[in-house]
RNA sequence: GGAGAGAUACUCAAGUGGCCAACGAGGGCAGACUGUAAAUCUGCUGACUAACGUCUACGAAGGUUCGAAUCCUUCUCUCUCCA
């Protein structure tokens, strides 16, 4: 358990020493640490940019400490602003259940289920009241409010700023003097929720915790962030299939970018791997061993070989994919287009979509290039349906 | 409470009676080139139709007009200034 493998890959420790000092005084002492780190339900699933806070709460597990994964369930409601230029559509209680039942799934891929508590902050923030609402809230100023980056800039450029998105750091912050924290974790973007949380715990009288922030992980385009809504994201539930797929979509730059923050290999390692491509190794192989961790770790070790194979075999010797999606497709005596049996392939969304991709001769047949938009198709065959690189289904025809 | 400005497709943004399914940029998709990389070049990017064309869409609902994203009325939401 030493402090290093703790504070690798992490972006900021306030205060560092104390964080230091702490653990080697809980250590002498024989006592956990309680360590938080909250999410909030507002998406399905888990991806891989979470993972990062995941892998550092699950370093403190192995140092000996408790991790407590705090849900926001009643937080969910309200959505934090952080990183959104608007005010983010509330969930319902209903919404924010459901999420958090796939996230407690989830996170064991991880977590050590022996060394953590699950928490849910409607627990205390549903009891709260008014008049414990207007306690807190009267613990800070609009001033310092303000002070946050992302309320200052929407506040500068004319954005509107809900009221209640001022509580939303409040009650965050008071999740960590109900769960009396020592540490909490949270991405660079927290770093504001994270010091209203210091601020609370000293009102409170509660010793003030230490915070820990990692980076943000960048999103597939290698620009934004990785996050549900903008669609760049790399799920836990994704098939291996797409996790390694997606992983070889991604930029030279920003697999070094990924190998830094999500793999666990020693740093030297990675070192010895830099060095192998600039002497001439293919990038390419490269990822393709990040692609086969990741992977592994999600579905099994045997997982991430299996994938790369099937991805060599694919890509690089040009052969069919094996797990081709299987339709039966009802069609008239006349037969159907072909545009419109892509539509009910489910491969375009539109007979005027699969016809424009026909004209760009994207669409292969029996991996026969389609020449013609007119080409009709009929009942009694099964055919190889391809729309671009990666979009395959085995359809069926048969006489409606 | 008063005065003013604004709401356009995934995003930003032009358009102030017919030439608008709506300039442009970004994003996305596809093709070329590749390593399913990046960069670059090209095309496409509401639905139905082989096509002519038809329908739906510029915050919502009405109205004026041969014709409305554009004009009028009411409503919803946002911003600014004054109190």
């Amino acid at each position: 358990m030493n402090i290093e493998e703790i504070e690798r890959g992490t972006e900021e420790i306030i205060p560092a020493a104390e964080l230091r000092a702490r653990l080697e005084k809980a250590g002498i002492e024989g006592r956990r640490l309680r360590i938080k780190a909250g999410f909030d339900p507002t998406a399905k699933d888990l991806h891989l940019g979470h993972t990062l806070l995941l892998n550092r709460l699950r370093a403190f597990q192995e140092a000996g400490h408790e991790a407590i994964f705090l849900i926001g369930d009643f937080t969910g409601m309200i959505g934090d602003p952080t990183g959104k230029n608007e005010t983010r559509k509330p969930l319902t209680r209903e919404q924010v259940e459901e999420n958090a039942l796939t996230y407690k799934e989830q996170v064991f891929k991880i977590l050590d289920p022996e060394r953590t508590t699950i928490e849910f902050n409607s627990r205390w923030l549903d009891t709260l009241g008014t008049e414990g609402m207007l306690r807190l809230a009267a613990q800070h100023t609009v001033a310092r409010m303000m002070e946050r980056d992302d309320f200052s800039r929407r506040f500068r450029d004319n954005q509107p700023i809900a009221i209640h998105e001022f509580l939303y750091p409040l009650l965050q912050g008071y999740d960590s003097v109900a769960l009396a924290a020592d540490v909490e974790l949270g991405g660079t973007d927290q770093k504001f929720n994270l010091l209203v949380g210091r601020q609370l715990q000293q009102q409170y009288g509660q010793r003030p915790q230490c915070i820990m922030t990692v980076p943000i992980l960048e999103g597939l385009d290698g620009v934004q962030k990785m996050s549900k809504s903008l669609g760049n994201y790399i799920s836990l539930n994704d098939s291996p299939k797409d996790m390694l797929g997606k992983i070889m979509s991604i930029s030279d730059s920003l697999m070094w970018r990924y190998y830094d923050l999500l793999s666990f290999r020693p740093l030297s390692e990675l070192a010895a791997l830099k060095q192998s491509v600039a002497d001439g190794a293919n990038p390419r192989d490269i990822k393709l061993a990040l692609g086969s961790e990741i992977v592994s770790r999600f579905h099994g070790a045997a997982a991430g070989p299996a994938a790369v194979e099937a991805f060599v075999a694919q890509f690089a010797q040009g052969q069919m994919p094996t797990d081709i999606p299987e339709v039966i497709i009802a069609v008239p005596a006349a037969g159907l287009s072909l545009a419109a049996i892509l539509k009910e392939a489910g491969l375009v969304g539109s007979n005027g979509e699969g016809n424009r991709l026909i004209d760009q001769r994207a669409v292969k047949v029996d991996q026969q290039k389609v020449e013609n938009r007119a080409l009709v198709l009929n009942a009694g065959h099964t055919y190889l349906l391809q729309v671009g690189p990666r979009r395959y289904v085995r359809a069926t025809l048969t006489v409606a």
